[in-house]
DNA sequence: TGCCCAATAT
DNA sequence: GATATTGGGC
């Protein structure tokens, strides 16, 4: 995987189970799974699901709307307090999407399935982490084996981590100084809330992004160097303060939008 | 109010 | 030293 391992948001080996009666779609997502490294459970029936679920623990569901059963709603419904849950669909109709979301899913997808909304899929159980227990996403690898029932006692209570303040590693210095380039490094658009909606990063906060902001500002004044403002410098190898444009060469059109293609390919393509 | 930002705290 | 929080100003 990417380096963004090494991030608290990121996690390892994310378990999924997909649910579905077409089994070309669960060659496609045990395919892309595969690729993402993530561990993958396929079955054709909700009966089988139930038995998977009753047996295992997952991080995520992913369950075709469309299954010939008429009991996949009243599955979803009872399985969505404990896991995120994931519909989807070749034919997206307004009540089947609204079905979804009434019984607690946290997403419909329309098919073909994109592996980019795999990549990302991380961010229900990030949210539904937070809005439940406050824990950090990095507690939230895989716990395996245990069944869990609906009753909420079953759920794991863990005492409540300590928010682990931010480190501004390499990847999130990239995507920060790909939004300053965006918006214009010393243009009066550069404010912390537009920076963080360019940044699209799970749970970086306003604040984080004025906090760095304000050293980044310092930098381009010259009040700090390069090297303690950000980790990108420990590569890029010079000190002195660009202008804007030199600022725009150096950041925008070199090999760091090639590494943002490939950690962001979705971000890239909307430039 | 919400947001920004410089100063200050941790 | 790096990041989070505070508080005044807009």
């Amino acid at each position: 995987m990417t380096s963004f391992t090494n991030n608290p948001s990121f996690p390892v080996g994310l378990k999924v189970l997909a649910v579905d009666h077409d089994i070309g779609a669960l060659c496609t997502i045990r395919d892309i799974c595969n690729d993402l490294c993530y561990q993958v459970i396929t079955c054709c029936t909700i009966s089988d699901a139930r038995n998977y679920l009753f047996n295992q623990n997952f991080d995520i569901i992913l369950i075709e709307a469309n299954m010939p059963s008429n009991d996949t709603f009243d599955f979803v419904g009872q399985i969505t307090s404990h896991f995120p849950v994931i519909m989807m669909s070749l034919d997206p109709t307004p009540s089947s999407v609204m079905d979804s979301i009434t019984q607690g899913a946290c997403a419909f997808w329309s098919k073909p399935l994109d592996e980019n909304q795999f990549k990302i899929m991380w961010q229900h159980l990030v949210r539904k982490a937070l809005s439940e227990t406050r824990e950090l996403p990095q507690t939230l690898e895989v716990k395996g084996g245990k069944k869990r029932g609906r009753e909420d006692v079953d759920l794991p209570k863990q005492p409540l981590p300590k928010k682990s303040r931010l480190s501004w590693t390499t990847d999130l210095d990239k995507l920060f100084l790909s939004a300053m380039n965006q918006l214009g490094v010393n243009s009066i658009n550069a404010t912390p809330k537009k920076i963080l909606k360019l940044m699209n990063f799970p749970d970086l906060t306003t604040g984080q992004v004025a906090s760095h902001l304000q050293k980044y500002r310092k930098y381009l004044k010259g009040e700090i160097k390069k090297s303690k403002f950000s980790r990108l410098s420990a590569f890029q190898g010079h000190d002195e303060i660009p202008t804007q444009q030199q600022h725009l060469t150096e950041i925008g059109e070199c090999d760091i939008f090639f590494d943002l293609s490939e950690l962001f390919p979705d971000l890239v393509d909307n430039l």
